[in-house]
DNA sequence: ACCTTTATGTTGGATGTGCAACAAATCTGT
DNA sequence: ACAGATTTGTTGCACATCCAACATAAAGGT
């Protein structure tokens, strides 16, 4: 990157800006880096990064600042240790369900990521066919998978694309199976809460022989406000703990195959 | 992450796998975290680091490693300094040409990319069609940015998609001007090294009321394998300097504006 | 202009990290 | 079992980073 050029001093939302735009070229800053190319303390820098952290703009690590990964949801759970365990385990559970040679489609989200983390890592010999973009670039690093990547009006937030053309060029593909997420799983069915991605969950389901939702359970009970599918509909649930009560009953009456640790 | 069970010491190569693993789910991890997991001593872990950062696998960073960045380029000039700074000032040059409203084609890219990191920092009002997930990421950041993907098979060492379908779908769409990058420019005319690209490229120019190249000094005289464009087709030619010769003296009998910082 | 608030710089000591050289342990092929 | 290669542990030291507390400077409001 280029030298501060001039006597004009960045103020400190410029040099918020600058950091993240240098994470967005680079996985890694280091905070001596910054404090020469911006002509300020290494504290100043520091306490920068310490504000864009608890914004979860970025990630700290000793010395310097790491990005976190583009889209990534910023909900409280995404941060905690536990809840990334679970989407480990939930990851692995539904990437052993694909085998060599399969063809299936993955839903934008952060449970679905971990899956496709784990399905680059695994080395299965895949075609996967997304509208995200994140999952496109991490399941492209596997040497044996095949990507697709849906086209689409871009939704800065999840790093992802939706839209009717993006539901119109999934139609043109038919798959093994599909791999999606949800924000809730209640007894009204699935339900999801960012606007257009129900209806490409739903343009997947239409396209694929099998459907997995990976859905843990803390989004059990939960009702967003826009339907994806009915209960009946869902397939097979991967999550990682067996729900309860009337949601456990209706998940059995639709014929729901539940997938658990 | 879950601690490492059982007294059984993980092998070299075990280890660097998980350190893989782990990065494939966190951004950054810390040597001494890894070292405890492990059981192992710092040492080891630094070394295991050192070889994967050897392989390309990760980056290095003061205490730790992080993930490389999904798509990244890693290609020489990427990382010299002399470069990033003449395709800033490219990049400047480009987006001055972008007006509020606008609707644009931008190309896969390292200098392209420097120019979508400006418009998306001067928050121009554009409606931008690409086919690179990192030009859509960044651009999509700018909440004035209207960012539509095209479709097509991924290539993850460029982070772009091509292909026929991609192709067809920017014949969809017309816009006022297109910006592309080349590997090379010499008398024989833009050409193009990475296969795909130029096919791309060409369907962009198609659909677009002006075309701009953005090519830096060093791409002179340099042929490549696949053929973009005659240099009467070329339009306008943003650089950081004046080409010279023969080649100067054929982009002026092309009628190519060209534009200096 | 004044005061208040906020942002930035400075300092020093505690702690974390990197590196290199060597020792110990482990692996490998015969 | 043996010798040689590879891997890992240990140690000491140079250096980078962190943190907290305080000083200084800049910005904002009345």
């Amino acid at each position: 990157m280029e030298q501060q050029t001039g006597p004009h001093r960045l103020k400190k939302r410029e040099r918020h800006d600058q950091i993240l735009l240098h994470l967005k070229l680079r996985p890694h800053v280091r905070v001596t880096e910054l404090a020469t190319l911006f002509g300020v303390t290494t504290e100043t820098v520091r306490r920068d990064m310490d504000d864009l952290e608890q914004r979860g703009l970025l990630e700290r690590a000793h010395g310097g600042a790491s990005a976190t990964h583009p889209g990534a949801h910023r909900d409280l759970d995404e941060r905690r240790q536990e809840r990334v365990a679970e989407r480990e385990h939930l990851g692995r559970l539904a990437a052993a369900l694909v085998q060599d040679g399969d063809t299936i489609m993955i839903d934008a989200g952060s449970t679905t990521m971990v899956f496709a983390r784990l399905l680059a890592f695994a080395e299965t010999r895949v075609t996967a066919i997304t509208n995200s973009l994140q999952i496109g670039m991490i399941l492209g690093q596997s040497a044996r998978a095949r990507v697709i990547l849906a086209p689409g009006s871009y939704l800065p937030q999840e790093a992802a694309v939706v839209g009717v053309e993006t539901c119109d060029y999934l139609a043109r593909y038919h798959v093994d199976a599909c791999f999606l997420g949800a924000a809730g799983l209640s007894e009204a069915g699935v339900t999801e809460a960012v606007e257009g991605f129900s209806a490409v969950k739903r343009a997947m389901m239409r396209q694929s022989g099998a459907c997995r939702f990976l859905i843990d359970a803390s989004k059990f009970g939960l009702t967003r406000l826009n339907h994806v599918a009915r209960l009946h509909e869902v397939g097979t649930l991967v999550s990682d703990r067996a729900p309860e009560g009337a949601l456990a009953q209706d998940l059995r009456d639709g014929g729901v195959e539940i997938i658990l640790p």
